[in-house]
RNA sequence: CGCGGGGUGGAGCAGUCUGGUAGCUCAUCAGGCUCAUAACCUGAAGGUCAGCCGUUCAAAUCGGCUCCCCGCAACCA
């Protein structure tokens, strides 16, 4: 197998029927991440993270006239607060993609006339129960008594023509393909779940296309004038339409979807069968290689239940980035809950986040440090050659795992690396719990020192070498958080400055909890 | 029998695959320290690991049954 050194990360096209809450920032966040630390890890020219949005379809066609506006007005305006959100968010996105963009259009209709010439699509008859009201479509098995299952108006029955992809042809290469390559669907869970699913039930065929008299807003298909492409077809396509194009044999070709590039799309858990079973099916037939992985994250709740427009109870990603800073939110997302599971989101886990691990673990050895620094040395920093000296036990034990110029830059964020693999499920939790190690181990350091008993015994040899360590241990430290709190790396360099430190302000001033304590 | 996840000291979780001292964070209590953001360090109390049965020298961990909670069921990350 060729060595990977590429990366290519995706998240998913976002919706843009209402403005962005926090799953889409937590999506990007995650994604964001990686992105950073491959870039670290495989170079800059290396790393390709993708973002952008799915704009096509029925409910932004009505979204659209509810507000007055075409449709393409009003996705002008939504995207807009993506784009300005991940902005806030430091999300260091390569590209951007849209689905009314002309690269994605041309993609997507490549795809289908390469899948209609190999047969794979072909002409059929979609029978459904159709609400006209709301303009929706329904199972037998949804609605047995032919009454709409939201608006309990009669349900007509339709037949009409469409375009299918025939699913079932590949059922079996995938629950293969699935089996053998064990990185493919994570977490292991999600992965049981589509194995399991592909097992018990026989695909039935993907209608790819929707008539136009019904749906005007979506990518015409080349074969058949009255037909626009389905919402997920088309979004699904982004992904390479975004890197890559179609030669003149049908073959697809990019930098970043080569043997030698890794490609890894995070997802939510609610669009996982779209992703390990449409979409590889789709880069099956159309001779494209799977992505390396799909991984599936988990949801945040909210109080009762999970969040969701309907239930009103959506939190705006920008009211807590002004209130707690972006930093401090990401923070959160990515480590209170291992990456994969549900997790539950308040402003009070937040808060106690903060105080906890930014502002009493972090911001606090910062701030001591370079007090003393400060105090003992008028803010020099003491230019000790930390390696070449002899430390007590513990002191001892702080500089091996600092670990420094022996071994090179690689083995500084080895267990870091190690977190943030696949085969680790990106594990963002656990990569801060180890670099929370080292933050804890300084303070206790601290402790046993005691520097200000050495000031006051004047053994200001010593006193240069514990501080000049310390400021070693804060560096690195800063380092290992910059791909997860990249503003917070900036300003611990700062303050940390060549020769001299500027101190400032504590970098997490503790939130006293005045309203309410539980 | 639709599918899946979960029930571990007051709270939130890890540990379960590869049985063998039940671990972490927060909260509580006591002590230490004073460079620091009432922060930091040390120690303590607190759990029959949902329940029952079984396998085993040994079960939170394997098997079976029961109860309870929560998601998903095909366009909300």
């Amino acid at each position: 197998m060729a060595e990977k050194n590429k990366f290519y990360i995706t998240t998913p096209i976002y919706y843009v029927n209402a403005s962005p809450h926090i799953g889409h920032s937590y999506t990007n966040i995650a994604a964001d991440t990686l992105a950073r630390h491959m870039r670290r890890v495989l170079g800059k020219e290396n790393t390709w993270f993708l973002t952008g949005t799915d704009e096509h379809g029925q409910k932004i066609e009505r979204a659209a006239e509810k507000q007055g506006l075409t449709p393409g007005q009003f996705v002008d305006r939504v995207v807009v607060q993506f784009r300005d959100l991940w902005d806030k968010l430091n999300i260091s996105y390569n590209d951007f993609i849209r689905t009314t963009e002309d690269r994605h259009i041309k993609t997507v209709q490549r795809s289908l006339e390469i899948l209609y010439k190999n047969g794979d699509i072909y002409e059929g008859k979609y029978e459904g129960w159709y609400c006209t009201p709301d303009e929706t479509f329904w199972l037998e098995s949804q609605a047995p008594d032919k009454l709409c299952p939201d608006c309990r108006r009669p349900l007509e029955e339709i037949k009409e023509i469409n375009y299918f992809l025939n699913l079932q042809k590949y059922q079996s290469w995938l629950i293969e393909y699935i089996k053998n390559n064990p990185l493919f669907i994570r977490p292991e869970n999600r992965r049981n779940e589509i194995l399991s699913f592909l097992t018990l039930n026989k695909l039935s065929p993907l209608c790819i296309s929707r008539p136009k008299e019904r749906l005007s807003w979506g990518i015409p298909l080349s074969f058949s004038a009255s037909h626009v492409t389905y919402v997920w077809f088309d979004a699904l396509i982004n992904y390479i339409s975004a890197v890559g194009e179609f030669d003149a044999n049908d073959k697809y070709h990019s930098r970043w979807w080569g043997e030698d590039s890794r490609v890894v799309h995070l997802i939510g858990k609610d669009i996982l069968r779209h992703h390990a079973v449409y979409w590889p099916i789709m880069l099956k037939a159309l001779g494209i290689r799977m992505p390396d992985t799909i991984f599936a994250h988990g949801w945040w709740m909210l109080g009762e239940g999970k969040m969701s427009k309907s239930r009103g109870n959506v939190v705006n990603p920008l009211d807590m980035v002004d209130k707690y800073g972006i930093d401090t939110y990401r923070y959160f997302l990515l480590r209170e809950v291992p990456f994969g599971l549900d997790g539950n989101f308040s402003e009070d886990s937040i808060i106690k986040r903060f105080n906890a691990d930014l502002a009493n673990d972090l911001g606090n050895l910062i701030y001591r440090t370079l007090n003393m620094v400060e105090k003992y040395f008028q803010g020099k920093i003491p230019q000790h050659d930390i390696f070449s000296r002899r430390y007590d036990a513990a002191g001892e034990e702080i500089k091996n795992i600092l670990d420094f110029p022996a071994s090179q830059r690689a083995s500084f964020s080895r267990d870091i690396n190690s977190s943030l693999s696949a085969e680790s499920d990106f594990n963002f939790s656990l990569a801060f719990e180890s670099i929370w190690r080292r933050i804890s181990m300084a303070n206790k350091y601290i402790e046993e020192s005691k520097p200000w008993n050495l000031a006051k015994e004047n053994k200001i040899d010593e006193l240069s070498a514990f501080l000049g360590l310390m400021i070693e241990v804060i560096s690195q430290v800063g380092r290992q958080i910059e791909s997860f709190m990249p503003y917070t790396a900036d300003l611990i360099k700062e303050q940390l400055g060549e020769k001299e430190i500027k101190k400032g302000k504590p970098l997490f001033p503790r939130i006293e909890n005045k309203e309410t304590d539980t």
